[in-house]
Order: C-alpha cells, then sequence, then structure tokens
DNA sequence: TATGAATGAGATTTCATTCAT
DNA sequence: CATGAATGAAATCTCATTCAT
C-alpha cells in the first residue's frame, strides 16, 4: 500500500492531458474508470523503472529519451503522455524514490526508538546504504546534482532534488539531536557531526559501487564504532 | 615555479599544429623563441582557467565549448590549437590540478613528518578542503565522476580521473597505515577507515558549497578530533 | 518489380531507429503497418535521389548534407534518421545503382547469349552508356574514386566502390574471354584489352556530359568496329 | 631552359604583393634585383611541388594548405605570399604541367614527323602515359575535372582545367587528321576516333595508377594495334 | 618578407519534442 | 491513447585565410 501510494505519486507531474489524480484507491470495485486508472498507473510505473535503469547504466546526460521508451516496451510519444518532458520524468523519480527513502527511514526508526543511539546510527545507515544500492538512478542523481548549483536544465528535477537533500539532514540531525539529548553525543559542533556522518555513510555505498563490493553488516557496526569512539587506539 | 611547470603541463596533450615544448625555461634572455613560447603558454593556460570556471558554474555537461573560449577571451578555433577536443581540454584540467593537488599533499606531508598522527589528519584534510575550494572544477569533476562507470564520451579525462583517485587513495591509505604502525590508530578494518575518513573530509568540502561558508580550521579539528576519539560522550 | 526491390535496398544500411524490413510486399492490403512501411520506402528512395541529383551537380565535396534534405523535401534530421552519416548515404547509392546497373549487364547478356562477339560488345557498351547517363552520380563517383586511393572519408562507400569496379571489370574480361574462346577475338593481351574496351566505352559517356550530346546507336557501333576491326584504312 | 620558363610561370598568378614579372631572364649578371627574383622563383617552384605531392597522395580535398606549407618548408603565410589562394595554387600547378605537357607532345611530335600514323601514334600515347606517371596531381585533377560542371570553388583552377582539355583534344584530333590526310586511316567518324583513341590511354594511366604496375613499351604497342587493326581475329 | 597563432563561417551530426495517423 | 517519423535548434569540430610581430 505505501508503495501503491509511492509509485503513483510517480504521476503527479505528468502532461497536460493527465486527469485529475486520485490519491489513493480504497477497495478494488471493478468500476469502469478505475481500470484505466490502474492501467495508466502501471504504464507509468513501467516508465520510471525503465528511466532507473537506463539513467543508472547510461549516466544522467547519456541516457536517452527513445531508449528509456524502448525499455519500457512503449514509444517515445507514449512516454511524452505520461511525463512532460526529460524533466519532469527525473523529477517524478526523485520524488519517488525520496517519498520511498524517506518511509524505510521513518518505519526504521520506529522499529529501533528507545534503543541506544548505537542502534539508532546503525539503522539509519543500513537503511540508506541498502536503499541506495537498489536504486541506484536516485543514488546518482542525489550525489551529481549535490554540486551543481544551476542546473537550468532540469529545474524541476534539481527542485525534488533538494528536498531530498533538506529531508535527509532533517534526519540526520534529529538522530544527533537524540543521542545529544539522551547525553550519548557529545554537545560541540552537532552541526558538523550531521555532515561527517552524513559522508562516511556516503562512502560506504560509493565503496559498493567502486569496488563492487556488497557492504556488510559489520561494516556498518564499524562505522558507528567509528564514529562513536573514534578510530583512535 | 612548481606552478608554473603544473600550468605547462595543461598543453600536454595539444592539437597538431603545436610546436614542440621546451620543458624547462631558465633566465629571461629575449630570445624570440622563447617570447612565443610565452605567449603560448599563457594562452593555454588563460584557456584551461576559463574552462575551470565554466565547467564549475555550469556542470560537466553544460558547459559548452564556445562558452569556454568566450570566457577565455579567444575564439573556437584558438581554443582547438591547443586542446585537440573536449575530451582533452578536460583531460588537462584533470591532470594539472591533480598534480598541483598531490604536490601540495606531499609537501604538507612533509612538513608535519614524525609529528602526531592528529597532526598528520589535519594537514591533510585542510590542504584537500582548501585545494577544493579553490578549484571547484577539480572537485566538481571528481566526485560527478566518482559514479560515472562509462565516461566514453570522455576517454582520456576519465582515465585522468582514475589516476586522481588512485593516488588520492594511495596517499589516505598510507597516512592510515602511518597510524597504524605507530600504534595511533586500530588495527582492525584499517581499509574501511581510509573510505570512512575520505567521506568526513568530501564532507567538509560540500558543506562549503552547499551552505556558502568557508571551512574553519576548527571544524578540520572538530573532523580529526571525531576520527580520533569519536564522537560519542 | 525489379526497380522496387532496387530501390528499397538503398535503406540496408539505416541507422539505429530503423524498424524491420519486410523484403516483399506481394499485393497491396491495406494492413497498417504496410503503409508505413511503404512511406519509409518512398521516404528512403526521395532521400537517395535527391542525394543523387546534388552529388551530380555540385561534386562529392561540395555536396551538403542540408542541400541533399532541402531537395528531397525533408529536415535534415529526416535524412539521418534514414542514412546513419554522408558515407552511408553515398554507400547505400553505389550499391544500389551498381546492383541495378549488374542486373541490366545481365540481362542484356542473357539476350544476346550465342550471338556473335559483335553483339555482345553492342549490347555491353549500350548498357553501360545508357545508364551511366542516366545516373550521373554513380558515374561520377566511379570515375572520381578511380584515382583515389585512401579515401578515408568515406570507407564503406569506397568499398562499394571497390565492388562495382571489381564486378565491372569481370563482366569485361568475361566477354572478351568469350570472344577468345569463340575465335573471334585475338588471344595476346587478352588482359590490356579489357582496359582498352572499358577506356573507350568511357568516352563516349564522357563526350556525351561534355558536350552534351546524346549517345547514339552508330556511336556504338563505331566503337565496336575499332575496337574489332581498327581504325586503319 | 624550358623547365626554367615553365617552372616560373607558375608564380604567374600571384598576390596583389608580388612585383611584374619578367617571363624570361637572358644573362646572369647579378643585379640585385635579379637575385631576389631568383629567390622568389624558387620558393614560389618548392610550394608548387610540395603541392603537388600532397594532392597526389591526398586527393584534392584532403589536401590542406598547412600541410602543403609544411611539406614545403615554409609557414602558410609564405604560400599566400605566393600564392592567393587554394584556387590559385592549384591553378598555377595546372597551368605549368599543362605546359610542360604540351611541349613534350611537340617535341615528340616533331621527332616523328613524317613517319607513320603508327610511330606517330605510339609517341603520343607514350608522351602521355610518361607524363602523367610523374605528375599525379595532374592527372588527378584532369580527370577529377573531368565530370565537373560547376566547379565553382575552384573557378581559376577549372578554367585552366579546361583549357587543358582543349589542348589535349586538339593534338589528338590533329593527330587523326594527319592519318586520314595520309590515307592510314578512314574517313568516317574522325571525331569520335579522337575519343576513343584518348579513352584507351587514359585506361593506361588509370591501370598504371590503380594495379600498381609500370605501363611498357609493348602496351603501348599494343595499343596502338588495337587501334589501327582492332582486336579481332 | 617570413612566421604561425588567431579567426570564425560553415559543415556534420544528435536528440528532445511534436504531431499526423 | 499509442505510435514513431519528422523536425530543427544546438553542439562540436575543421580549416582556409588573415595579420600582428
Amino acid at each position: 500500500m505505501r508503495n501503491d501510494a509511492g509509485e503513483f505519486s510517480i504521476v503527479a507531474q505528468v502532461s497536460r492531458r493527465s486527469s485529475p489524480v486520485a490519491t489513493v484507491q480504497t477497495t478494488a470495485e471493478p468500476r469502469p474508470g478505475l481500470l484505466r486508472e490502474r492501467l495508466r498507473r502501471e504504464v507509468a510505473t513501467a516508465i520510471a523503472n525503465a528511466a532507473e535503469e537506463v539513467f543508472a547504466a547510461e549516466g544522467l546526460h547519456a541516457a536517452h529519451v527513445e531508449q528509456i521508451a524502448r525499455r519500457a516496451g512503449v514509444a517515445v510519444g507514449t512516454l511524452y503522455n505520461y511525463y512532460k518532458d526529460r524533466d519532469a520524468l527525473l523529477a517524478a523519480l526523485m520524488r519517488t524514490r525520496r517519498e520511498e527513502l524517506f518511509a524505510e527511514f521513518d518505519a526504521a526508526q520506529k522499529a529501533v526508538q528507545g534503543g541506544t543511539i548505537r542502534e539508532q546510527l546503525h539503522a539509519f545507515a543500513r537503511t540508506k546504504v541498502q536503499f541506495l544500492a537498489a536504486h541506484r538512478t536516485y543514488f546518482r542523481i542525489l550525489f551529481e546534482g549535490e554540486l551543481t548549483r544551476t542546473q537550468s536544465t532540469y529545474p524541476t528535477a534539481t527542485l525534488e532534488y533538494e528536498r531530498s537533500l533538506r529531508g535527509f539532514f532533517d534526519r540526520v540531525e534529529a538522530l544527533i539531536q537524540r543521542g545529544v539529548d539522551s547525553g550519548e553525543l557529545r554537545t560541540e559542533n552537532a552541526d558538523l557531526d550531521g555532515w561527517l556522518l552524513g559522508g562516511m555513510i556516503r562512502s560506504l555505498s560509493v565503496r559498493e559501487f567502486r569496488e563492487n563490493r556488497r557492504c556488510e553488516a559489520r561494516d556498518i557496526d564499524h562505522l558507528v564504532d567509528v564514529f562513536l569512539k573514534g578510530a583512535g587506539a
């Protein structure tokens, strides 16, 4: 269900032809309109998934719309019936993945609520690393975008990107604040600590990508260890 | 002087029209050939600098050759007299900046040789953060490239990029190994430690860029502190 | 019909976007796919014909793609949807025309099979002269290429060109061999005779072109006469 | 001497800066002006020869001015001091070579004056084949140009080309007329005979070029034989 | 006069987007 | 709605020619 809603949001910024959008559908009485809606959604999702694969494989700029369409098994024209343009497609992807990731963050957090800060850090890092491994495009966009001020080519996608980043940092900082509040983390420079923690987590993903080696639980343990007690002897 | 040579190496992969290159120039007797050589070098440098600015401002793909040429105050044709193509320009930039950065790394390391690992870590981090602040394109390419497997559009530049990354990690690992050897760093997972340290340092640069705030000495102190003793209370 | 198939082969080396090709179309039931196929073929042919005209008028190098597209009544992009690049366009032209010419050679030969060598020579020369008059580009390429060793700019077209030349000489030599076998031609220097005959035939085409006068049957008669009995009194 | 004059004519169509040109220089009193003139002539010749080589090696369009200059051992600017532009260089080449060829034709003719038509034909063919073997560019231009009506890119060179062709045909026709007058050649279609003879001679050159084999005396004998008595048994 | 770097018009090719069927 | 051919603006690169030194 969470998934359904998430996937659906991908169609949010559709082209002019799209009909007004129902955010959640409850039961499945086969009303004619619903069937059509469901088909729309399925096609939209297929395209989005194809886009993710192609973007991941070819890079943000080398991925061509036609290639995405072909991979999705539709014609280019069809793709444009679902997404206004390249920017919109990218933006939709960003948005969906972000909402999924954040949902997982929040679920993970709920699961370890009340636990030690170590447990919470572990859950947080694990969630992110696993998610990025599964959704490499999101990953890619996230970090390519990190350094781009005027992504004038993709205005909407950039906007979505900024939301992702903010949401991510909100959560890192909240996490650290909880540690400070509980007395498990030191007080000074808590702001910088968010960046440092974020940087280390990112490194795990990059290492996965570059050394083609899965990140294991003990790697995350080590990260948390270093963050809490340092690498000093 | 080191700088001179460094800048000059940017002309290494030039177009067919370039004349043979004098590797070192000693004094400044105004011999006729020397003047022309100097002019060549100056133009080459001007173009490279323009390229760095434009790449940094617009991103790797949105930066157009004509724009770079205009910024450098030359015609497109001139640019192509100095660099075979887009790829070569990028590659030259990568190479020069890398050589500069590595020279600074090595100088900084020499300066703190024999000091505590804390001092060495500080010097290393500071060097990198400062350099990237001054050379945003190198920075950008470095991190955009991090996620790109088949940069088939820029074969030479990609090669240079890989060299940069390897050189960087060699140095990080050597640094950590020194700490392990001296007993200042823990032994286990030293390999992962390199990635973690790298990730934290990177974060400082990203923060500078995104929050438009200079990174100060105390920020680096804090980073080293966290890396050595952790953020735990 | 032969013509249809021939024209179609011009689309053989198409760009990536082309759909798979039906080799023969039988009747004209308006099946949806067929219409589209037919349109594709028509456009391809229109472009090829335009190319032939422009190449003939402007020369191999002065003919610009945009000009060809304009003459065909399409946009440049469209041209590139049908032919990968300039080279492919030229190559397709070479290939189609060659296949047409060779088909005519073989048909003409079949028609005079068993006849005197004089009849065969006449049929051969007439076929070639008439064909080149109708397809000036093929003519032009044929003879410009004759002198060009490294046509590295047009690798594919050059290949097609070589095939044309070989095919032509095979036929000339076979023709002469038949004459030798039947005792109608002298034995010595049969190899050189092929070149001499070829050169004379070529001259008829060149004369047509330069003096803007149609080559008549009696001209060909005379050529055959000279070749068989000489111009001596 | 013939040579000198010929070479010199290559400078005829020089750029605006050239001083008025003495057509023949008689004695060699080292007047200061003469020395300068001689130097000019030598450079001009060097450039023309380089041009011939490069045009022959690379083809009419792939040969770049810079390459020609380099081969001649001068800078591009210098080349432009001697020839107004590419067209002028080509034209000068055409003109010189034509004058040389025609001089050889006339000398050869004078040598066999009063001989049989067979001797005259042989001398004529031999002269042409040998000359083209030595001056491949002239050859190339001659035959590439043969098919080009509007060589708008090289107006002057085209003009020179037309003169060459006309001069050539004048001589072929005169030759044949002599044969007709002496009763050695048949009367009918004498006009066409010129083209046929020309075509056969051309074939010998093309064969040399394509099969990389020198044309021998007996090949020319055979050509004359076929032209006079035919290849028939 | 020789030099060779600078110039920039122009050529080829790509690809996101549109739109008739 | 789906289709995919047509479009043409835009990007890269070339090279004949100019001109300051």
